[in-house]
DNA sequence: AAATAAAATCAAAAAAATTGATATATTTTA
DNA sequence: TAAAATATATCAATTTTTTTGATTTTATTT
């Protein structure tokens, strides 16, 4: 046997009140419930935790240790409940992004989402869009913001905008001019490695000229590319979103190359039985507008 | 609708193995049950706690927060259970003492008990021989130490010691001769205020002699008539107990006053009702054999 | 001494939890 | 690709638990 929320309610109304039939009355209920509740939980614990003198009922010391012991939880539980049955903005989500999503628009969409909501919290994983629709398939994460296109039943997709694609360098050679991609393929070119989607959308973009890039070094992370682009001048090729600062200051330029206009959708992701809760949908949106916001600003620098 | 344990208990097992089969399996239940448990705690929190994907069971993020919420509050209500199932040595209790007592014996009681089980808290209180049994009726305590009989029908006492009261002083003039109190009547005499047991005890024992004392002072506590009794040289009657330590050190001696012999039983008592846990058989166990031993051994340095 | 009050107890009734059977959808297997 | 196996949902039936209403017991008040 075990004890129930119940009993632990009439109980702590017995130790308030000192009165079964007041208890009782509080709780709606008859005198006898109150009793025998009150008995069956002394039975539970094996110990009595009122002495009975002269038919009142007095707390004894393990009465009130008991108390003690179980009325901070008793509440707490109250309030979870009523939290709960209440509030929207508690939890924690779980969300998916690739590579460029995850390292130029995610860290300033949860800062701005957590000073927002407090008490919610985020868990970010990263992964390429095959893996970030398998979590969704498999219900490891709430939402997914990717880079690719999917088709799958399961997955509900939404275009939340254009990616663009650009060639950038520091090579002052390249600057001002128009180049056709074949004028400019022995230069060196640093691409991102294998199996990355911005690598991926580039060599596909440029495949039907057959053009054989000089690729002199492939490395894993955006950063590294940009470090490098500044201090040895390769080119390289990458998305707008994470060179529009230092297009717009001045310490790259895109290359302009004849008809070069690779774009790539990028897509908010959920599996098509999710529950959306408000909390989901109040992320999902915030996310969804924060990255629209931030492409259209991107766009707009990489104009001017 | 309120949750309960058991709905919380489901839950997580559901949390944990994912899957309401074997939920069911795990807590002898069938699945149907584990289903509609789910489900009614989805119910009355007014949110689901699961996104069912394809027949499967998917945590989501209100779910998770549940969990991380409720989990602590399951586990520790459980601990409490079988803590008060098994453990005695845990609680508080309530004790009551009059005056001397708390002052001379309680102290190390309670300091020894509480060494030997830290987890049982002690709550004193001080009051007369008729406050104590009232407190001890109203089951406002547990148990009571007091320094005079009583008869009442719902208390159980029993005597745990004979108290000596004693004439002391300091002034040389009174050491080492055998007096009738007449003798020392009009030397300056300080006792305890009205109301206190010891003066009545005292008082009561010489008033067959009709002797009519010096009272030149009155006192509430016993250790300002000790430093009287240091500084000004003046008589008193106290306890054995609260001046063995001076007379055994020389600084008061008993003032030998032919056939005084004035004592009084110490009682422990508790209510006819109270149920004696283990916690509480412990504790009056104990504080009768401290008390009994103190008595001893503060009669034995008188006797030496 | 009678009236009042409070808790315990018991059988009956009501409510809640659980079951067993069945429906439905999905995944695995052959 | 069809059949088998797996997993959850649902419903009516059943078991278990909780609660009630009536009664008894004991103590307190009038």
């Amino acid at each position: 046997m075990k004890i129930s929320l119940r009993q632990i309610e009439i109980f702590l109304n017995v130790v308030k009140l000192q009165n079964l039939t007041n208890v009782a009355k509080e709780l709606g209920l008859s005198q006898s419930a109150v009793s025998m509740s009150i008995k069956e939980l002394e039975t539970i614990l094996g110990r009595k935790l009122f002495d009975r003198i002269n038919k009142k009922l007095i707390l004894n010391e393990i009465g009130r240790s008991f108390k003690e012991a179980v009325l901070p939880l008793y509440k707490q539980l109250n309030d979870i409940e009523t939290e709960f049955q209440n509030s929207e903005d508690k939890g924690s989500v779980r969300v998916g992004a690739s590579t460029t999503i995850i390292d130029y628009l995610m860290p300033t969409i949860v800062c701005e989402y957590m000073s927002k909501y407090p008490n919610v919290k985020i868990d970010l994983k990263e992964g390429n869009t095959k893996e970030i629709v398998q979590l969704v398939k498999e219900g490891k994460i709430d939402m997914g913001f990717i880079e690719g296109n999917v088709e799958d039943s399961e997955i509900i997709k939404e275009s939340i905008g254009k990616d663009e694609l650009v060639v950038v360098s520091s090579n002052e050679e390249l600057k001002n001019k128009e180049f056709e991609l074949n004028d400019i393929k022995d230069y060196r070119w640093v691409l991102r490695e294998k199996g990355s989607g911005t690598r991926e959308v580039f060599l596909n973009y440029i495949k039907p000229q057959k053009v054989k890039l000089n690729i002199f070094l492939e490395l894993g992370h955006t950063e590294s590319i940009k470090s490098l682009l500044l201090s040895k001048k390769p080119i390289s090729c990458l998305s707008i979103l994470a060179v529009s600062n230092e297009i717009n200051s001045g310490s790259l330029f895109k290359v302009n190359i004849k008809d070069f206009n690779c774009t790539r959708d990028f897509f908010a992701i959920y599996h098509k039985d999710k529950y959306k809760s408000e909390l989901f949908k109040k992320l999902y949106d915030f996310s969804k507008e924060m990255i629209q916001d931030a492409m259209v600003r991107k766009g707009c620098i990489q104009c001017s």
